[in-house]
DNA sequence: CTCTCTGCAAAATGTTTGCACACTC
DNA sequence: GAGTGTGCAAACATTTTGCAGAGAG
């Protein structure tokens, strides 16, 4: 079973309906690599089917962030970025480097082993310390690019 | 030299003048633990001084976020969020561990000899395989809090 | 006198909500 | 027929900008 059907499933095991424009921000988050904001993924909709609103968009994102489908991303500059979660996304499991100039988001998987044996520590650390329940963690390295230096 | 002797150095050598205005915008900043908005901000400044306004605030958090006085962060929810940078903060080096519930944010300053390893590593290692200059990095754990469950 | 800093009001931006209609079960 | 999903327009919240005046060097 492959990552798209799997999250087909998923939906409808929790009573979400799969209507048209559910459909199209499926499979454009599959279908990218890119990190796309709400507007963004309209867009891309809209060429295909002018008859599907922006609000929509935003009413699909807050249900699929809602159910761990997909993941926002906050990276600054007050737009909001989503990518499909990553049990539904052909992507490893990876971070951000972020262009603080041209606000470049470059996704990296390297590291993984390291970072693994650091964050479970970290993790055990500060869910004893602090009684809480962690369920994930994001780390963003910024700096400038190569091509902006 | 304290950390607020330093940073007045620094504003002063950028020849950033030290007006009424940024001077209890730097007080505030020294004087709280808290991550403060913009907004935060404006009101206690209001409450010593009603004459300075919300757009000096967002000004003023502007320029010293570009001059890495302050760090601006997004945890989310769309309002962002402002501490004093490490170099002029009585605060350790920290992260954030933020409960996804009740918004509650958390700096820990634990197992930072781990995080640095690993850190150092990344960093090295991303800078050559992607051609950045890394500034720096932020790490936030999402869960739930004690209070929350 | 020039340049910086500021408050105010207005604009811009990104996101959310109210409502009426359409569609599914 | 009840409940869910939708588009549109309006509302909303945060942040930014234009402008004219105040103040510093």
């Amino acid at each position: 079973m492959n990552e798209t059907s799997n999250l087909l499933s998923r939906l409808s095991s929790l009573g979400i309906r799969l209507t048209p424009a559910r459909e199209e921000v499926v499979n454009i988050l599959t279908a990218t690599d890119e990190h796309l904001s709400a507007e963004d993924i309209f867009f891309r909709i809209h060429s295909k089917d002018p008859s599907i609103g922006l609000t929509t968009v935003y009413r699909t994102l807050e249900l699929f962030e809602q159910n761990n489908i997909v993941t926002k991303f906050e990276f600054g500059h007050g737009r909001a970025k989503f990518e499909l979660s990553e049990e539904f996304s052909h992507k490893k499991h990876h971070h951000h480097l972020v262009c603080t100039k041209c606000r470049k988001i470059i996704d990296y998987s390297d590291f993984l082993n390291e970072e693994q044996e650091y964050v479970e520590k970290t993790e055990r650390g500060l869910e004893n310390k602090y009684a809480f329940k962690i369920n994930c963690h994001i780390i963003h390295f910024y700096g400038i690019c190569g091509d902006c230096v």
